[in-house]
DNA sequence: CTCTATCACTTTGGACTTCACAGCTTAATA
DNA sequence: TATTAAGCTGTGAAGTCCAAAGTGATAGAG
């Protein structure tokens, strides 16, 4: 089995290394980036809201994975009640612009069949 | 609650309805339409040497959707040992082309950071 | 002065997913 | 007779995700 009989070698063949892909091929990251981009600044409360799909503690660990992997920053305000708020990096932006062609293919693929 | 207070009647809020983006965030399903599409078709056993980290059942299961989305097609050959093809379809080959620049950042992206 | 509402979470115990690994098929080879 | 090939399916265990309840501090209602 060793010798991998990789017919191409297309360098598109490597894109399974990806940390980055990993975190993508998680439930609600890619809603949740497409949240983000739209509203540029986001709180948590706003997410819960267009995402009611997924429950508190998934967002909340999904948003921590983002912060994590540098496509979110978390400003958080010392308030009460407390306020915080989302918005992507620059990195994050830029994944949320090559992701849009994919997100509305989606969505008219979906109404062409519902 | 209720009422939804979301500040853009943007559209693109839209897309966490499709059933696409749901298949897409699963684990392997990026990279299996990546494969495919470079490879043109391929068979099972190739699928697993490029995504090793996936256990045959997994995977199983993924072609499994992907067919079902009307993404990818099986094309069987009734001899000794088996053999199974697959192949994306046009719809496939569109989301796969809408997925390369996502791809492309993921990869260049990790080769910065390693 | 207690009571409730606010917001962004954690925690919990149970359900659902994914895992690695073994087994199945049948025919040609060793 | 035993092994090999390919593409799965089944197993019990490990990991992930869920809904629902709880946490924290304070502002305003009664």
């Amino acid at each position: 089995m060793e010798g991998f009989d990789c017919a191409t070698d297309d360098p598109r063949c490597y894109c399974l290394l990806s940390d980055v892909l990993d975190l993508l091929g998680r439930k609600y990251v890619m809603d949740i980036v497409c949240v983000v981009a739209v509203h540029g600044t986001v709180r948590f409360g706003t997410l819960e809201a267009h995402i009611p799909e997924a429950s508190t503690s998934t967002l909340s660990a999904r948003l921590d994975s983002l912060e994590d992997a540098g496509l979110l920053t978390r400003e958080q305000y010392d308030e009460i009640p407390p306020r915080v708020e989302y918005e992507l990096t620059d990195d994050g932006a830029e994944l949320a612009e090559r992701l849009r062609p994919v997100l509305e293919w989606a969505q008219e693929r979906d109404s062409a069949t519902a």
